[in-house]
DNA sequence: AAAATGATGCAAGTGAGTTGCAAAGTTTAT
DNA sequence: ATAAACTTTGCAACTCACTTGCATCATTTT
């Protein structure tokens, strides 16, 4: 398991450190996307700036993605092997209301879009609101 | 012109004060969404708060819808006619990565999205970036 | 005309995200 | 193996959009 997460970061040309371990392994653990706050709680002993450095490499490398759900709080999730975050492969996110969890709904991918002539789409950031299946 | 705006106003049971006309008649000549920031530079004389308040106000009411377009900054723009904000005539945006601007793309209704079971859409907050047809 | 209600402006607070910098840990070259 | 170079980490402090409390002013109701 920890060879497969040191693997996914050497791969990446991340240095895997401990704490980029563990917060490797805990996003991969979660099956709804985390804020920066959440992975804070987690590890009370590690510092917030490291966190969120730790998160941006991972986003820069392509290994988690950010999406912004309207809480105010920037959530993060994995990709899924070969999710290389390209329009091609994106999904929508859900964010319930009531329970304020955020979810990757990766089984629907994002139609193609016709966008006006000449507008040329490189990233996106789509999130449904309403009541999850488990607040229903 | 103006008593168009101000029966806009009173359809929603907002009372039509100076201030507001402004802001609304601002919002109704933009072709783009546009923050608090934009209008605080518009407005030099009128505070922050008072257009806050005046922006929650007419997004309470219907008049205006918010996009989180990614840039840190809250956009406004006006909902069309008929817009009720719901699920039904819900829009794409687009947020330029290069002019930074954030359009409504109005002419694009989003899709049915088939939600996994028992899930319920309420609201959608749907970004494209890229690179608009101007800055193309 | 007085009281109640609502809008506005100022100032100050909140909180997520971010950065500078020094200390600790790693790697590389000698 | 050791020193130099580089990277990561932790702390503190800052930024900046947004938000709120409260007193004042305006408008509406009694």
């Amino acid at each position: 398991m920890n060879k497969k997460l040191e693997h996914k970061l050497k791969d990446n040309s991340i240095k895997p450190t401990a704490m980029r371990l563990l917060v490797l392994k805990f996003l991969t653990e979660q099956n709804k996307a985390v804020s920066l706050q959440d992975i804070e709680l987690a590890f009370e002993r590690a510092d917030k700036s490291t966190l969120f450095r730790t998160l941006k490499t991972f986003e820069n490398s392509k290994i988690i993605h950010s999406i912004e759900d309207g809480t105010g709080h920037l959530k993060y999730a994995l990709c899924l092997e070969g999710c290389s975050c390209s329009p091609i492969d994106l999904h929508y996110h859900f964010h319930c209301n009531m329970c304020k969890e955020t979810f990757c709904l990766t089984e629907l991918n994002v139609p193609t879009i016709e966008l006006p002539k000449n507008f040329e789409m490189q990233q996106a950031n789509m999130v449904i609101k309403g009541i999850c299946g488990t607040c229903k």
